[in-house]
RNA sequence: AGGACCAUAGCUCAGUUGGUUAGAGCGCCACGUUGACAUCGUGGAGGUCGGCGGUUCAAAUCCGCCUGGUCCUACCA
């Protein structure tokens, strides 16, 4: 083995020989468990986020493969429609210097293929490279021609149960990218703007009580006021009571709309009159639903101003009756353009009555940046509440279980008031909708044209036969529906027959669903559904989804509805929902901030050019480059150097706390690549030891007798107890907790204590060949056992240490044939705990770390041998030093230690309590008497405080009645020794001072 | 406005059902190179557990209020 840990010579090399060995597949025996990748952006790159999630998931099935599960990873991508088709939107554009209409919708579709071909790998790589232990050969994505299935089959049978419709509604539109959004991609943010007053004159020479002939209405959208339907009032409001019923002439456009009471006016905020424009404000459109107020669009789709308003009623139909004319100095002027006009017209027609400037929020769109305007237009739509009704109790019940649980009420909060989910995108890239139209805008729901084309002639034949009488063509058209049964795609020869019959082809609705609504089928959609596969069986619902809580929303909740009612089964028994990773300062990674860290870096290292490069390479404002060049500069001078795959692996378990965002801490990751580096050391001095020679046992057979000595019972022992601590974490998903145990034992256990006490044994002549193959034995076996522990957390190492050191436990082939991936979990043996060995252990660390402390404070070198001698102490003490003499002067460097049996010999000494008993290092020439008598002063001064506390906690009579006795019990040990220790101080003082 | 979460050493974080001399890693200081490891070893300094009040024999831990921070939901005509 090299001396360094070089974690990138080994981690390729290992991943490839498990996925060529097939050791990702599911095992078929065992109890099933199962986790479902979210499934990432499919042309998209690994971030934080992922590398931590799939750490997660991975330590997950890799402790559940190892326990004996049938365990199976799914993986998979997304397509990602408005991500997807942005972004090659923005290639084509960038390469060929052509927009999507000019390619038209298939050459695009084709180019989005061509991208997803070409970038569609990068991710999959990145996740092999952090070891995530999926099923590559069911890998599936979001559009693959199961899914596709699956989401029609969805569609079809939501629709047929009227929970799909599709309805002229007001929805959240994104002006740049043309479509409509759902409410979780808005995004709201603070800003300052103004706040119109203006007056709208009274019709009909009407005044109000005080007089005037016009009404204060106050907006920050004055555009909108071509669309306005209406004047509110509050029904409660005396000022305006006579007016209700009366009509404002509306300025600038000259319609006469009524003024209405509705509770939506609120008498406390400005003149208590709110102007009502239901086609362009969510709450307006409720308000004209309940005053039956006509819905007036004065937008197209860029929100610029029409040259003529559309006027419908609250159910989408046109109403002709309305004058649709707008001042023709508007047409075409985009929103802000408008506004600035429209303020500029009322001012100069003296209707402007003041501007304030106030705080307010707008809707952002979180892909396009655009501000989001309320849209009335034709969309379709889920129906929630029937499905969320089930999804609510199967939380409510325990079916799901959140962890941590506090994210269920975050849960119950939104399922409770959900409003309908616009599903339908005007998009490209993603699922179409299945639904097609004929010439008169009658739509037919199915699987695929054919399907919808036959209900289509079904219907056709009805009305041909029973309202036009022509019974010989229904006769036909019904003929030609037979020949189309049994197909599902319109042939060249179908299409001809439909011309020869006079009856026009159907066409598909030209919009696509949301990527949340086929992501929402990703639990049962990948196993096969509708069909009903084994795998859906088995594996379905899944053990546990992984997951950040910012997409509780849109995908979580979606999932359990939709599986629900699809499978009757929840998706996911449990959620384990995480924190978002953000720098180590606790600000969010972003490209405009410059402080993303990419995983593959953290693994690979990178140098700080190249990081410079990546962090201000392609800014969308540049201006920002030299500030981030600088911090960048600050924080890594020397760019980044590998830290490998398992450090990093190891650090996000360390902090993966519950429920909290996490700060990502280089100095853990620095630390915890160190740990490799320790276990990986560690492994060499065993292997040093060990290969070739005989451990007890082996792959060959049994070695000769074994003899184990306390140090071995106790290291053991020390084990068993780590295995359960660490298994107890994972179930608890205590990643952090699982992790530190770990590297505890590790460390300051095997390493600091066991290895060291090994080494008296093994390098002694004198020692017996029983006692040192019970070393070696012990050394190998509980490495191996250690790295089986580590595996799920870092898969690498522990499976490269793993092959050399197995056969000498007798484990394994050494050739690779086997893996610690399929090696059983460890499991604690209650038997092998040993109480006493621990004690003695932590006896004979006593005295080792008693002298150390001696050493530095009277300022000997750590080297130095010298002379010992233990006195007072328990019966079992002298006994104690016996058992220890080969190992105790060596790891303590003494040159000779000695039962003193009568304490009243001890010669002047520097002295440490270990228990009741002392240690002394005789060294009456070498103290510095002021200084010692000053430092035992302070240890004295120490004491009595700790004694003073206690002393007082006893005397107080309700402690000594209400406190349970053990505790009691406890303080009053706990005073003897501080005592004792006391004692001893003034004892030592006394004598010193005497000199 | 409503709600959630958080506040423990210079930094990043643990601290199970109240009872610990309040812990870890990094950083800092001192010392240390013969055979696993300087990506190391040994020892050390550093905290009135955000503030105030309450419950209790006992509070970092439970309750209330306050301050500061993060986030979510809603509203802002």
């Amino acid at each position: 083995m090299d001396k360094t840990y070089q974690p990138e010579q080994i981690e390729s090399r290992w991943y490839e020989r498990w996925e060529a060995d097939g050791r990702f597949a599911p095992s078929g025996e065992g109890e099933p468990y199962s986790i479902m990748i979210p499934p990432p952006n499919v042309t998209g790159s690994l971030h934080m986020g992922h590398a931590f999630q799939d750490t997660i998931m991975d330590t997950l099935i890799r402790w559940r493969r190892m326990q004996g599960n049938n365990t199976l990873w799914q993986v998979g991508t997304d397509h990602a429609g408005i991500a997807t088709q942005m972004l090659v939107e923005r290639k084509v554009a960038a390469e060929e210097g052509k927009t999507r209409h000019d390619l038209g919708r298939d050459a695009f579709i084709d180019k989005v293929w061509e991208w997803k071909h070409e970038s569609g790998g990068h991710i999959t790589r990145q996740l092999r490279r952090m070891g995530a232990s999926v099923d590559w050969s069911r890998e599936r994505f979001t559009m693959d021609d199961g899914f596709y299935k699956a989401v029609q089959e969805v569609f079809v049978r939501l629709y047929e149960e009227d929970l799909i419709y599709r309805g002229k509604r007001l929805v959240n539109w994104d002006p740049t990218l043309h479509t409509a959004i759902s409410d979780l991609e808005v995004e709201n943010r603070d800003q300052q703007g103004s706040f119109w007053h203006f007056r709208y004159p009274l019709a009909d020479g009407v005044t109000t009580d005080t007089g005037l002939g016009y009404l204060v209405v106050a907006t920050t959208r004055p555009e909108t006021m071509l669309g306005d339907t209406g004047v509110a009032v509050n029904p409660e409001d005396p000022r305006y009571a006579s007016l209700v019923g009366k009509f404002i002439e509306l300025p600038l456009v000259g319609r006469r709309i009524p003024i209405v009471a509705d509770e939506h006016a609120d008498m406390e905020k400005g003149s208590g009159c709110v102007k009502i424009t239901p086609a362009h404000d969510f709450n307006d459109y409720e308000v004209g639903r309940r005053q039956g107020l006509p819905l007036i669009n004065v937008f197209t789709q860029d929100a610029a101003i029409l040259p003529q308003a559309e006027a419908f009623d609250i159910q989408g139909r046109p109403l002709p009756d309305i004058d649709p004319s707008l001042p023709q100095a508007y047409a075409g002027l985009d929103r802000f353009e408008a506004r600035k006009q429209i303020v500029a017209d009322m001012e100069a027609a003296g209707l402007l009555e003041q501007v304030e400037t106030v705080n307010n929020t707008l809707p952002y769109g979180d892909r396009s940046g655009d501000v989001i305007e309320p849209l009335l237009t034709d969309q379709w739509f889920v129906a929630v509440e029937r499905l969320a009704k089930p999804a609510i109790e199967a939380v409510e019940n325990g079916d799901i279980q959140f962890v941590p649980k506090n994210y269920e009420n975050m849960y119950f909060s939104w399922m409770r008031d959900l409003q309908d989910w616009c599903i339908s995108r005007q998009l490209w890239w993603g699922h179409r909708i299945p639904a097609w139209y004929d010439i008169d805008g009658n739509v037919f729901v199915a699987r695929n044209e054919v399907e919808a084309t036959r209900e289509y002639l079904v219907e056709l034949g009805h009305f041909i036969e029973h309202e036009q009488g022509d019974f010989d063509t229904a006769m036909r058209l019904r003929g030609f529906n037979q020949l189309l049964g049994g197909t599902t795609e319109m042939t060249a020869d179908a299409l001809k027959t439909m011309e020869k019959l006079g009856v026009p082809r159907l066409s598909q609705d030209e919009d696509v669903l949301d990527t949340w609504f086929s992501s929402g089928l990703w639990t049962f959609g990948t196993l096969g559904w509708p069909e009903k596969t084994p795998e859906l069986k088995t594996f379905h619902p899944s053990s546990v989804l992984v997951t950040g809580f910012d997409i509780i929303f849109f995908w979580v909740a979606r999932m359990i509805m939709l599986t629900l009612k699809f499978t009757g089964e929840v998706p996911f028994k449990q959620v384990y929902v995480h924190g978002l990773v953000r720098d180590g300062q606790g600000q969010k990674m972003s490209k405009s901030k410059g402080n993303v860290l990419d995983p593959i870096d953290l693994i690979d290292g990178i140098q700080l050019d190249e990081l410079l490069e990546k962090r201000t390479g392609s800014l969308m404002q540049p201006q920002k480059a030299k500030a981030i060049a600088k911090a960048t500069r600050d924080e890594f001078p020397e760019g980044i150097e590998p830290h490998g795959t398992d450090a990093l692996r190891f650090t996000f378990l360390s902090q993966a706390t519950t429920g909290r965002d996490i700060k990502f801490d280089m100095g853990r990751l620095d630390g915890y690549r160190n740990f490799c580096n320790k276990l990986w050391n560690a492994s060499r001095y065993v292997l040093m030891n060990a290969e070739g020679e005989d451990c007890g046992v082996s792959l060959e057979g049994q070695g000769g007798d074994v003899e184990l000595s306390l140090a071995d019972r106790w290291i053991v022992s020390r084990l068993q107890q780590t295995e359960a601590q660490v298994t107890r974490a994972l179930e608890e998903f205590r990643f952090d907790h699982a992790s530190q145990a770990l590297y505890e034992f590790v460390w300051n256990e095997y390493c600091d204590w066991y290895l060291e006490l090994s080494k008296p044994v093994l390098w002694d002549d004198n020692a017996s060949p029983s006692a040192k193959r019970g070393t070696r034995r012990t050394l190998v076996r509980v490495l191996e056992a250690i790295l089986r522990l580590a595996h799920p957390m870092m898969p690498y190492i522990s499976e490269e240490i793993w092959q050399r050191v197995a056969p000498l436990a007798g484990k394994a082939a050494g050739d690779g044939s086997e893996s610690i991936m399929n090696q059983p979990w460890p499991v604690a043996e209650q038997e092998k705990i040993d109480e006493q060995a621990t004690r003695d252990i932590e006896w004979l660390k006593g005295v080792i770390v008693a002298v150390r402390n001696i050493r530095a404070e009277m300022n000997i070198a750590p080297g130095k041998p010298l002379d010992v001698l233990l006195t007072k102490g328990g019966p079992d003490d002298p006994a104690r030093l016996e058992a220890n003499r080969r190992v105790l002067p060596k790891l303590a460097k003494l040159a000779s230690v000695d039962w003193l049996y009568d304490p009243q010999q001890a010669p002047l000494s520097a002295t440490q309590l270990v228990g009741e008993m002392e240690v002394l290092v005789p060294m009456a020439d070498l103290i510095d008497k002021d200084a010692e008598l000053a430092r035992l002063a302070r240890e004295i001064d120490k004491q009595d405080k700790l004694i003073g506390g206690i002393e007082k906690k006893l005397g107080n009579e309700s402690f000594i009645a209400k406190a349970p006795d053990a505790v009691v019990e406890k303080e009053r040990t706990k005073l003897a020794d501080f005592q004792a220790a006391r004692r001893l101080l003034v004892e030592q003082h006394d004598k010193i001072a005497a000199l």
